[in-house]
DNA sequence: GTCTATCTGCAAATGACTTGCATTCACTAA
DNA sequence: TTAGTGAATGCAAGTCATTTGCAGATAGAC
């Protein structure tokens, strides 16, 4: 069995050890935006020895490694996703809770800016906007 | 004197106390981009008993009433900037540390098309974008 | 002046995340 | 195959910006 984070890790240089790769199994069963904790509990099912710690730390290097984008959805922990899954960014209204979500080239236009006015790199691959919906802007 | 973020505190119904007045005072007499616990400080000076948790109450009174905005500059805790004072969006080198700043209007674009294409009004007031800039793209 | 909902001060709590360190182990080179 | 070794894990404790519960104080209305 072949996990595309596997040979990911391994041209990294980095180990791979059986908590990793149970933590890349549960990441790529999923299509949401998880958290380290979620994953935590997940594993935990059928592991229940894997540690919190370990979790995060895997996090971080996968994150490095370009296979999961962060973002923020609000609610005070940082949720991942599987970069390979889909591409895209998201509106979160402020009103009602609605989320919104839009295609990546969305923001093309404001990186090529960034890119050619100001030899900026910007890393907005896994963005999230707040605001207020169409039917929640009165308020 | 009448310092202009009291009238905007009337207006609201809310009250006018000492700690606000000062509060207020520090943040006027600021261009940079503040954090709740440098304003507790700065009051500190000349009011020994400003409360930390006070700051933190007032400054989401401001923000919720547009005279702060709130930025996230990295360094792990919530900055705050008088919003008459200029509105700018940053951008941030994850290389070298460089804080770019950027004209309110280059997100202009970017919120026009949300709001055309989605009727979402996008609250992007006071944004950091973070990333490489030309010198450390290469790395 | 009186009244009352709003504010403040304080101390304790929160909670996501990090870290120090001893132990274990995945890789590598012989 | 087998040591050898630096990297990874487990655990418990720490971090730290921000929040919260509550009792007492007070701004503003009448
Ligand atoms: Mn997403
Ligand atoms: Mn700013
Ligand atoms: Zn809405
Ligand atoms: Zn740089």
């Amino acid at each position: 069995m072949v996990i595309p984070g596997e040979q990911a890790l391994a041209e990294r240089g980095l180990r791979l050890t059986p908590q990793r790769m149970m933590i890349l199994e549960a990441i790529e069963a999923r299509d949401d935006h998880f958290s380290a904790e979620e994953i935590y509990a997940q594993v935990r099912q059928r592991y229940s020895h894997m540690n919190l710690s370990t979790v995060y730390r895997t996090l971080e290097i996968l994150e490095q490694a370009g296979l999961v984008t962060q973002t923020d959805l609000g609610d005070g922990r940082v949720r991942y996703h599987w970069t390979e899954k889909s591409r895209h960014h998201h509106l979160i209204c402020q009103g009602c809770g609605q989320v919104i979500d839009l295609e990546e080239c969305l923001l093309a236009p404001l990186k090529e800016t960034l890119r050619r006015d100001y030899g900026f790199s910007a890393n907005i691959a896994h963005v999230t906007i707040f605001g207020r919906c169409a039917k929640c802007h009165e308020v």
